[in-house]
DNA sequence: CGCAACCGATTGTGATTTGCAACCACTTGC
DNA sequence: GCAAGTGGTTGCAAATCACAATCGGTTGCG
């Protein structure tokens, strides 16, 4: 994964977050705020192994799309943060999002969010954008209510609860 | 790449095209408009062997990204196409290349295709994709003028020369 | 007809990456 | 003091990958 191969715009995109793991890595930190190793191992669905955990992390800091910083409160957690770089994944993801969603077998519950943000187009990724800046790079909070990661979350929550 | 991990959309994407080659192979005969094993094989920039691009063809044909069709002129060769669901990679694609673009070391030459179609907006890209459902899928031609594809491969090569 | 070039692959071989489980040194709360 | 929790590391088997050589068949050309 570390060979360059051309200078394609979407090659070397590939190169860095073209494997299995990095983006589902930046999935849990940008829509579940995932913010710690363990959080980030354990509580994902697909069930990413130690080892890849801590050599995704680490190579994601070194092409720069996250950062560590010590915990206050632990001395021995880490907190991760998404950079600007990768705050810019947003549109992304929602593309990936929308077309697993029309495409392949995707869970209602799973597929809520994809749906609202596809269908909330640019202008709302660009709250959600502010609101993981606000978060994650300490910028002066959008103050939008509701905010959309509220959205999303309460979306989901009624197709759980629907569902059951 | 085969164990389905999770219902989520951006999951089941990545587990259809969240490899090092399977993009690639589709950007090539999107934008590159290769249709030909060794066309694939040998004109990309980043040469991906013949046993993996065999076995990502053969993947990406199980899983309706492409169809593969005699060629009449050679009773060996054969066609590939993208289907419907390839060509709705399209906006993927595009935002994968805006964001190489945007944060990584492209080269010019390379990026101007990826900002064209950046700067377009949905209007192009929608106009793309018929011209893509045109060449691979048999569908009436758009009749635009002049052609997207055509646009794209012109801005590359007035790059090229001013370069030279 | 003869033969070189071309066709989509396959095979064989080592190198790399992955998945899995156990383990580690250390910190915290009780 | 001690169990639970912290971010990782280690060892090993399995899968995947890259690279080069090769294959049987087809085509164009003399």
């Amino acid at each position: 994964m570390d060979v360059q191969r051309s200078g394609c715009p979407i090659n070397l995109t590939l190169e860095v977050v073209g494997d299995r793991w990095s983006l589902i890595i930046i999935r849990d930190m940008m829509f579940g705020n995932r913010r710690h190793f363990r959080e980030l191992l354990g509580r994902s669905e697909e069930g990413i192994a130690s080892n890849i955990l801590a050599d995704r992390l680490k190579r994601l800091m070194a092409e720069g799309l996250i950062g560590r910083a010590d915990d206050p409160t632990h001395k021995q957690k880490a907190i991760y943060s998404l950079t600007e770089p990768a705050i810019q994944l947003v549109p992304l993801l929602v593309q990936m999002g929308a077309w697993g969603r029309r495409h392949l077998g995707v869970t209602p519950e799973l597929s809520i969010r994809a749906q609202l943000l596809e269908e909330g187009g640019p202008e709302l990724w660009s709250d959600f954008m502010d609101e993981l800046r606000a978060a994650h790079l300490g910028a002066p909070a959008p103050d939008k209510s509701p905010p959309v990661s509220q959205r999303l979350q309460r979306a989901y929550e009624e197709v759980v609860s629907r569902a059951a």
